[in-house]
DNA sequence: GTAAACAGTGGAGTGCGCTCCAAGGTCAAG
DNA sequence: CTTGACCTTGGAGCGCACTCCACTGTTTAC
């Protein structure tokens, strides 16, 4: 398919397109007029790239991924390996955001985290702010 | 306290934290010479601030929350219901994590998320990586 | 055959979130 | 009274992840 179906399967512009092509994120192999030509595989791997970005993976964490999969030897064990690690690092991420979940839902119990200041201004009080 | 204080404190730089008070996130008063004094509420505030950040929440919605919180009329309702939009979002998030987990966690049960290409590069096999 | 839609390239520009720097003011210690 | 640590401002620069643009070539529809 070329870039512009590609484009609109996934949602993403040409240009960021071209641009994942050129910072190693995604292949293509030429048409003889010079069009890229991108494989079906392309739509879910820029759908998991969307996401992963979303969720603040950055393209270069993505790309390093997408390239130890690539260099691994085809056994299961390597791959098993490399997915675990990602995996560790998201549930990292999702701990993070239950940390910082409970402690908004703490807060929404109490009636009053804001506290008014001298000078006119209202903070978020520190004392009640941490557990 | 004064910035280089505030800087130790939080692990953010003098650079990070002026700008942040720039983008209307911190509040301070000078001194007589000119210097910018935190209130100890502000440790708190920036560890969440950080923790936001990584999160992938940009400056601008930390700052809107932050704000709608300072406009808030006093009521434990409207407070809370704040609260509960943020987690809201905060859910949303979480459960994009937890399908890329998922999705991670699949791959790593079968052996073989790469087939090799004709051209001998290797690319994501599109129709397993799909539920 | 011509127009529209699509593709290519290179390069400039944008917004975010800083970082670094220069030039200078303030203040406590020796 | 100098040294050094700390603070101020303004402005430039940077890396990321695009986006936009001008110009050119290709394909498709009428």
């Amino acid at each position: 398919m070329r870039i512009g179906e590609l484009s609109e399967y996934t949602g993403l512009s040409r240009d960021a397109i071209r641009y994942y092509e050129r910072m190693g994120l995604l292949e293509s192999h030429r048409s003889p007029n010079g069009y890229r030509e991108f494989g079906a595989e392309a739509v879910p791997w820029l759908d998991y790239v969307r996401t992963a970005r979303r969720l603040g993976f950055s393209l270069a964490e993505i790309t390093e991924h997408g390239a130890a999969l690539k260099d691994a030897p085809d056994s299961a064990a390597a791959l098993t390996a490399l997915f675990a690690e990602k995996i560790a690092v998201v549930d990292e991420r999702m701990a993070e955001l239950a940390r910082l979940r409970s402690e908004l839902e703490e807060r929404s119990g109490t009636g009053c985290p804001l506290r008014p200041q001298p000078g006119g201004t209202a903070v978020l009080d520190g004392a009640t702010w941490r557990r």
